[in-house]
DNA sequence: CTGAGATTGTTGCAATCGCAACGAAACCTC
DNA sequence: GAGGTTTCGTTGCGATTGCAACAATCTCAG
């Protein structure tokens, strides 16, 4: 999760110019996006798009899923998970399921009404997205995805997110 | 700093593969880069990074600050700022001075123990921003950062952000 | 089998957040 | 200069967050 900090060998290094230009436009710009995304959902009158993204998460696995598989993908801590479940079963868009094989915990499971969610927040999570990201073309789009790839440590690979 | 909603002529256009790609890898990444630098302020003992941007920005200013004209740049709320600003002038580091020309607001100084702190500060964010950084080149940082600029809608300029 | 230790997930609490409402001063128009 | 509007900044309140502590179960060496 955690990077490693730089060892004896590199004694505090000062970012060169460009890593801060960098480092500041991807702060602004992903912060202004996400944003944009998150504000087109609210005024729809949908939840924050971490909602979308379980959702999404346990229809992509395809079968009930337990919450520790989730939070890698996710990116989220377990505590963090494990309220934001209690607010969607509390809406009813997902189940808790009795886990057999290791009674700790549970698997996940989105109900209908969370399938339908899902499928009605992409109907405008997609074209924000689309509106938010229309100033770069294809691309520069894919330079831009294998730039930050290549920042982030992830292999260019070809599964898609796509919805 | 709204972007504008898509008009009549694009009828809810899906964002293509490589936009949705550079979507994802833009917010996964942002996410763990950030994460990483947060958590080295932490583990020194400081405060979150949004601390040494205020501190940063009054100082580069080089004069007393009203509150709007730091708000726009940092791309934050008003009440988000206004509660900032009060942490971290209980804790001694920045001043409300009392304005003259508008008796709504003040000025915004930091104190010499923000001053201290944040230069503190930046010995722990540099490193922990170029170990973040360094699986790009310059020649990389400099691309990604045009793409950023595009995507966000901001032109190539050469103002720094150094500290 | 047994007890130490790791894993999974939840929760109490205090800190922080977003929103909407607000007060006060500035601005603007007639 | 009176009255309506806008701007600046703050605040009450309920929702959400992070952290550290926790219970329950699993794992595994001896």
């Amino acid at each position: 999760m955690r990077l490693q900090q730089s060892q004896l060998k590199t004694p505090s290094r000062i970012p060169s110019d460009p890593l801060q230009r960098a480092w500041v436009a991807l702060g602004r710009v992903s912060q202004a996006i996400q944003c944009h995304v998150e504000s087109a959902l609210k005024d729809a009158g949908f939840p924050e798009l971490s909602w979308y993204t379980v959702l999404w998460e346990l229809e992509r696995a395809g079968k009930p899923t337990r919450p520790k598989d989730l939070a890698i993908p996710l990116f989220i801590l377990p505590y963090q998970l494990s309220r934001l479940v209690d607010r969607m079963q509390s809406e009813g868009l997902v189940k808790r399921i009795q886990c057999e094989e290791d009674k700790r915990g549970h698997m996940l499971e989105p109900t209908a009404k969370g399938f339908a969610l899902r499928k009605a927040m992409w109907a405008v999570y997609a074209p924000a997205m689309d509106e938010a990201m229309k100033r770069i073309d294809d691309k520069e789009a894919l330079k831009l995805a294998d730039l930050l790839n290549k920042l982030g440590g992830i292999e260019h690979t070809d599964c898609s997110d796509k919805g």
